[in-house]
DNA sequence: CTGAAAGCGCTTACAG
DNA sequence: CTGAAAGCGCTTACAG
C-alpha cells in the first residue's frame, strides 16, 4: 500500500496552509472551499460542514493579500482623525477599532493634523489598500478629497458632525449637533443667572466654530450678545493656553461673569490658573467646558461641561459602516447621539 | 495609418494603471519595470530614468496586495501597545507612526489591554498581513508570543524597556532603565530631606513593578526602607484613583512625608485631593509623579516628576526597525534614551 | 450546487 | 543587465 506522494511545494511556497490544501484534504475543489468558507449561499450544507471541519483541523487561515488581490477588497478599514494628542479622537479611534476588529477588520489609522491636503494625501495612500470601508472625521474636506471618496466607491461614514440642513443627504454620519450643544450650554449658564458670558476657543476647527455659532445664537436670542466677548485663538488647545486665555480675559473684561471654553483642556487650565491667581470660581466667575474629558470631574472646583458621546459615536459609526460594507442599507442616514449638560461646581 | 488597438482589458480588471501598462509604454519588460522602480541595482541607469518618467506620467502606483502576495512582505508595520487610554502609549504610537509613514509604511495598531493572551491573538492576526516589521511594548510576553515572533522572522523592536542583565542579547529594544528611574526619583526626594517616602502604584504592569524595585533599592541603601509604605493597587491608573490612594495613605500613615506615584495621573489626582482636603503640598507632604504627562506643569502646585522620552522612543524604535527591515544591522542592540528628574513645586 | 480555468498585479528564480 | 515564465493564494465568471 503506497500512500500518495506528498504534494510537491514550489520553492516559492510560504509554508502556509492554503486553500488548495484544504480542498485536497476535503476532496472538493478550491472554488467550493472558497465559497463554503465565505458563507456564500448555494453550497450544500453538508459540504459546508465538511469543509469547515477540515479547514479548522488544518489550521487554515485565508491570506488577506491574496484575498484582496482577487476580490479587489481588503479587510482594512481606513479611519482619518485630526489628532492623536486630543483624547476625544483617541476615544473615537479606540471604540471604532474595537468594534471593527470584532468583525474581522483591521484598522488603518491616518492622522490629518487638521490639514486638508494632508488628509487628502493620507486618503490617497489608504485607498491603495482598497479598504472595505472608510471612517472620516467631520464633513469639511477639500473638493479632491470628496472626489476621491466618491470615485473609490468605498462605503464611508462621517464622524462627530451632522449636516446642518435637514434635507435628505446620501452622506452617512454619526455625531451630534455641535451648534445646539454650544447654544444649550450658553442657555444653561444664562438660566443660572450669568449675563456676561464669554466664549473662549482654540484650534478653531469646524466643530469649534459651530459651538461658537451656538453661543452667539443663544446670546442673541437673550439679547445679551456682545462681540467683544469672543476669544478666538487658532493655536492648538492645551491646559497652558486655557490658563493664559483665562488670565487675559479676566484682565481685559473684569465684568465677565462666565467663560464657556470650547474644550475641557482649556477650561481645566483656566481652573488651575484661577487657583494660582486667587480668583474664586464660581463666585467671581463661572467656568464651563466641553467634552467632559478625563479629570474634569476631579478638578477643584469640579468642571461644569457638555458630555459628548464620543465612544458611542465611534462604536455606532463602525456599526453603521459594517452594515454598509455588507451591502445593506442602515436604518438611518444621520444618527444623532446627542449630548448632555453636566452641571458641577464651577458654575 | 492605423493606431494600435487599445489593450483589451479583461472584465475583472480594476481600472488601475498596472505594472504592465508602464512596461508597454516604456517598451521594456515588466520585470525590468519592477526592478527599476524598486531601485534594485543591476538595472541600466538610463532605463531606470525612462521607466521612472513613464510611470510618473501614467500615475502608476504599485498595488500593495499584489506586492505582498508576490514577495511575501507587505508594507505594513504592526505595533502592539497596552492601552489607548494612557497618553504615554499614544505618544509612542504617534511618533512611531509618523516616522514609519514617512518611509512608506502603514501602521497596523493592536491594543492588548495589558492582557498577554489578547496580545498573542492580536499578533497572530497581524502576522497574517505579513508585516515588514513589528514594534511591541515591553519585554514580557507569554511563551507562544515569543515563539510566534521568532518563527515569523519579522524584524522586531521592543519599546520602553531594556533588559536587566548586561549580557549581549539578540533582542532589539529602545527605552530606558525603569528601575534606575524609580531609584533616582526616590534618592532625589531623600536628598531634599524626605525620610518617609511612600510608593503608590496602580496597574502594576512590569514597568511599574520595576519602578517599585528602584524605590525599594534606593530606600534600602539609605536604610529607610519600610514595607508598610508600599501601596499597590492593580486597578487601572486614573486621577480619581490617585485621589483615593492619597486620602488613604494620609489617613493610615500620617507621618509619611512624601509620596512617589508610579504615574502622573495618580499624582495629579493626589494633588487635587490635597486641595480639596486642605492638606498643604509640599509643606505637609511632598508629591512626585512619573512620565511628565500633560498638565503636570500646570497643576497647583506644579508636579515634580520623571520626564520620560516616549516620543523619542517611538521615533528611535521606528528608525531602528527601518534599519532592520532594510536587512542592515543597527549600531546598537539596546538604545537607552534615559530619563530626567523634573523638580517642580510639589516636592 | 460544483468544478476547471482564468485572472487579480505583482516578484523572482532561471536562462541568456 | 534583461526578459519570458512561473508563481504567490485567493475569487469569480462561465459552463455544466
Amino acid at each position: 500500500m503506497l500512500s500518495p506522494p506528498p504534494p510537491i511545494k514550489s520553492h516559492r511556497a510560504t509554508g502556509r496552509v492554503t486553500l488548495s490544501d484544504v480542498a485536497r484534504a476535503a476532496g472538493v475543489s478550491s472554488s467550493t472551499v472558497s465559497r463554503a468558507l465565505r458563507g456564500e449561499r448555494a453550497v450544500d450544507p453538508l459540504l459546508i460542514e465538511r469543509v469547515t471541519a477540515v479547514s479548522r483541523m488544518l489550521g487554515y487561515v485565508p491570506d488577506p493579500a491574496a484575498r484582496a488581490l482577487a476580490s479587489a477588497h481588503s479587510n482594512h478599514v481606513a479611519i482619518l482623525i485630526p489628532l492623536l494628542s486630543n483624547t476625544l479622537f483617541v476615544d473615537l479611534l479606540d471604540a471604532a477599532q474595537t468594534t471593527l476588529r470584532a468583525a474581522g477588520f483591521q484598522t488603518l489609522m491616518g492622522v490629518t493634523h487638521y490639514n486638508e491636503s494632508e488628509e487628502e494625501q493620507l486618503l490617497r495612500e489608504q485607498l491603495l489598500h482598497r479598504p472595505a470601508g472608510l471612517l472620516i472625521t467631520g464633513l469639511d474636506h477639500n473638493p479632491s478629497t470628496h472626489k476621491l471618496m466618491a470615485n473609490s466607491r468605498v462605503p464611508c461614514v462621517h464622524l462627530m458632525d451632522l449636516p446642518t440642513d435637514q434635507q435628505a443627504d446620501a452622506t452617512y454620519c454619526v455625531g451630534f449637533r455641535q451648534t445646539d450643544a454650544g447654544a444649550a450650554m450658553t442657555r444653561h449658564l444664562f438660566k443660572r443667572g450669568r449675563r456676561r458670558i464669554a466664549f473662549a476657543a482654540a484650534q478653531l476647527d469646524p466643530r469649534v466654530m459651530q459651538r461658537l455659532y451656538g453661543w452667539r445664537q443663544a446670546l442673541q436670542e437673550a439679547g445679551a450678545y456682545d462681540p467683544t466677548l469672543e476669544w478666538l485663538n487658532p493655536a492648538p488647545s492645551s491646559l497652558a493656553l486655557g490658563g493664559l486665555m483665562f488670565e487675559q480675559i479676566m484682565q481685559q473684561h473684569p465684568k465677565v461673569d462666565a467663560i464657556f471654553f470650547c474644550n475641557d483642556d482649556l477650561a481645566q487650565g483656566a481652573l488651575l490658573a484661577a487657583l494660582r491667581l486667587g480668583i474664586s470660581v464660581p463666585s467671581e466667575v463661572a467656568i464651563a467646558g466641553f467634552n467632559d474629558l478625563t479629570g474634569s470631574d476631579q478638578m477643584v472646583p469640579t468642571l461644569t461641561t457638555v458630555r459628548t458621546p464620543r465612544a458611542r459615536i465611534g462604536e455606532a459609526a463602525a456599526q453603521m459602516l459594517l452594515t454598509l460594507m455588507q451591502g445593506e442599507v442602515p436604518a438611518l442616514t444621520h444618527l444623532d447621539l446627542g449630548y448632555e449638560i453636566v452641571q458641577r461646581e464651577s458654575s
